[in-house]
DNA sequence: ATTTAATCGAGACGGTACGTCGCGTCTTTTG
DNA sequence: CAAAAGACGCGACGTACCGTCTCGATTAAAT
C-alpha cells in the first residue's frame, strides 16, 4: 500500500493546534518585527512547532500570512455579527458611502490589520499570483457591496443608468486605497466625504 | 570642524563608471530575474564591482533600484525633449486626459518600466521611508501636470470652481493605479476614457 | 535541566560522512595551498559541505586542522600497527635512541606530515590554548616514549640514577626540534647522532 | 626624464618620522591585539600614515614587524651598554652558562619582548624566507656567543676538543626554547641550571 | 484495545546571500 | 616626488535562513 511519495499529506490527521499556533505566531511577528524580518524559522520556532510542519501545509511565507490574516478576518467578522455584510441603505446614497468610508478609514489605521494586510499587499504587487489570490478573496467580496449598493441605487434613480457600477466604486474605493499604499496623501474623514461628493456629482458644472 | 566618525566617504572621490555600471546592473537585473531574486552581490559582480562600493554609497537593494529608477527616468525625459513636462491644452479637457491616460496605460505595460516600478511601488508600502521618497521623487511631479491641467480647466470654467485639483485628479487617476499594482481589473484605453467620463460628469443623474 | 542557550548540537546527529570530508579537505588544502591560504570556505567547498556545518562543530580553522591531524596520526599509528607505541630497547640505549632519531629525521622530511604539522606549530606558538592541546595531544605521548626508554636505562646503569628522564630527553629531542622550526641548521642523520653521543656522555671531558 | 614606474623608491627622500611612527605603531599593537588582529590598516591609521607608504617600503604584514623589531632590539641593546655582546668569562663554565640561561629566562617573560617575538617566531615557522631572516639577524648572533664561550671553554680544558660548539650550545640553548615556543614544560632557573649540568656531564654514569 | 502509519517537534545538512573587514592597487591633493 | 587620504575590485569572514532530510515520539484512524 505504497503512497505516493512527497505528496498530498493527509488532511484528517493534520494538528489543529499547530495551524492555530502558526497563524498566531505568523500574525504577531509580522506585526511585531515586521514582515521582511518575519521568517520560517521564526514563526515555526514561536509557535513550537517543526519547520516541517509548515513546509507541509503551506509553499511560502506569503502563503502562511495570507491564510492566517484571512483567518482573522474570518474571525473579526464572525466577532462583529452580520455588519459588514452589507452596505446600509438608509435612501441617502452619499451619507451611507460616506459612512462606509469612515469606517473604512478607522480600519486601515487600527494595528493590528495595518502589519500584515500591507505586507500582503506588498507582496501582491510583485507576486502576481498571490496579488490575485489577495484580491479574490479578501477584496472583491467587499468591493461587491459597492457594487450592491450602487445598483440598489440605480433602481431609486440616485445613479444614472448606464452607470458601470463596478467602475464606479472606483472613484471613490481607489483614491482612498492608493492615499494608504503609498502615502501619497492624508487619509481623513474629510477627504473621503469629499470624494463622495466628487464622484457623485462630477468635477464639470452642471 | 571635526567629522562624524567612521563616515561620510568623500563624493568628490566617487567612480561615476562604478555608478552607472551599477544603475545599469540593478535594472537589468530586476527585469530579468525580478526584484527578490535580484541581490546586492549580483549587482555587484553584473557590475564588475565590489560589494563596498555599493554599501559605501546606498544602504540597502531598495536604495540602489530607487535611485537608479530615477535616473533613467531622468533620462527618458531627456531623450523625449519636454513632452512630457506638462500636459497638452486643447481646450477639450475630456480629449487631453483620456489622450494622457492613454498613454500612461501604454507605459504601464511597457516591461522595461513594469519590473522596477512595480519592485519600488511594493518595496515602498511596506517601507514608509522609501514610500514618501518614491512619491515624492517621482510620483508626486508627475501628478502636480495634472494639477495644472484642471487648474486652467477651473479657469475656462470646464471644471467648478470649488472643486480641489490635487483631490480631483485621483478620481481617474487612482483607479488605474489600483488596477496596476493590485490585479483588480483589467486595464484598456476603454476603461480610462470611462473613468474621464464619469469623474467629469458624476454618477448622478444631472 | 535546561540547555545552554542557542548552542550544543546533537552530537548524535552528527554526519560520520561530512566530519570525514573536512578532515581529508583540510589537510588536502593545507599541503596543497599552505596554511594561510587554506580558508573555512576552500575547505567546505572542497568537501562538499555547508559552511555552517563547519562552524557548528569547530572553533576556528586552527581547531578542525589540529582534529584532522590527530585523526590522520591515529590511522597512521594504527596502520603502522604497534610499532611507534615503544622505543625497541635492545640494551644499547646509544643505538635505540639514533633509531628512533633517524626515523623522526625522515618523517619531518614526510610532505604529508609537515604542512599540516607546521601550521599547527606555528599556530601554537601563538595561540597558547591550541599550543597546549597540541602538546599535550600530540607531542607528549611521544616523549612518555622516551621517558619510559630513559627509565629502562636508569635500571640497568646506562643512565645515571639522579637524571629526571623527562627533562634529559629534551637534550637530544629539543635540538632538532628547533632546527625543524627554526630551520637554524641542517637536519641530518649525523647529526641527530652526535647529539645522542654528546647528550648520552657530556661535554665535559670525563 | 622618466623613471622606471612602480619601482625603486628614493632612500633619500623617505621619511624618517613616518618609519619611526610605523615601527611604534606595528609593536603596540601587536602587543596589545595580538599578532593576527594587527593589521597593515591598523598600523596606518595608528602611526598617521597612508597605507602606500607601508607598502612602499614593506612587503608584509611580517615584514614589518621583523625590522620593527630588530630595530628595537638594537635600541635595547645600545640602552643597555655593552652587555650582551659577550658571555662573560670567570673561568667556571657551567656557572657562566646558568647565569647567561638566568638572564634569557628573564628576557623571555618580559611582555614587551614577548607578543613580537612569539608573533616572529611563529611566522617564521611557516614562512621559511622569514623565519631564515630572522634566524640569521637575531637568532643566530646570539647563539656564536655560546660558541665563542665555549671554544675558550675547549682552550682551557673544560670541554673535550672534539665537540662541535655549535652543536654542543643547543643541548641546553634548544630545550629553553622549546619549551618557550610550545608551552612543553614550566620554565625556572632551577631547569636551565639543571640543562647545564646534563649538558656538561652527560646522562651516562662516569 | 491494539496496531500501524502519518504527522509532529527537533534540528543537522548543503546552500545562498548577507553586511563587514582587510588586502593590495590606484588616484587625487598637499607640502 | 614622497606622503596623507581613502575609493576601488576583490576575497574571506562568521551569521541568518532557506528548503530538504532524517530522527524518535505522539497520536488518530483502521483494525
Amino acid at each position: 500500500m505504497a503512497q505516493n511519495p512527497s505528496s498530498a499529506p493527509d488532511t484528517s490527521r493534520r494538528s489543529e493546534r499547530s495551524r492555530r499556533a502558526i497563524y498566531d505566531a505568523a500574525l504577531a511577528l509580522v506585526a511585531e518585527v515586521g514582515y521582511p524580518k518575519t521568517t520560517i524559522e521564526g514563526i515555526a520556532s514561536r509557535a513550537g512547532v517543526g519547520k516541517q510542519t509548515i513546509y507541509r501545509w503551506w509553499s511560502s511565507k506569503a502563503d502562511v500570512l495570507l491564510e492566517a490574516f484571512l483567518d482573522l478576518s474570518d474571525q473579526a467578522a464572525e466577532a462583529a455579527g452580520q455588519k459588514p455584510y452589507t452596505i446600509p441603505d438608509t435612501g441617502d446614497l452619499a451619507a451611507d458611502l460616506k459612512n462606509v468610508l469612515r469606517a473604512t478609514v478607522d480600519e486601515l489605521g487600527d494595528p493590528a490589520f495595518e502589519a500584515p494586510s500591507r505586507a500582503l499587499a506588498a507582496e501582491g504587487v510583485v507576486n502576481e499570483e498571490l496579488g490575485r489570490r489577495f484580491v479574490a478573496q479578501l477584496l472583491e467580496p467587499q468591493l461587491q457591496l459597492y457594487v450592491d449598493r450602487l445598483r440598489a441605487a440605480q433602481e431609486t434613480g440616485e445613479v444614472r443608468p448606464g452607470i458601470d457600477p463596478r467602475i464606479a466604486l472606483e472613484l471613490f474605493v481607489s483614491p482612498l486605497a492608493q492615499r494608504w499604499l503609498q502615502y501619497t496623501g492624508p487619509i481623513t474623514y474629510e477627504y473621503t466625504d469629499t470624494l463622495v461628493d466628487y464622484a457623485l456629482h462630477g468635477l464639470a458644472p452642471r
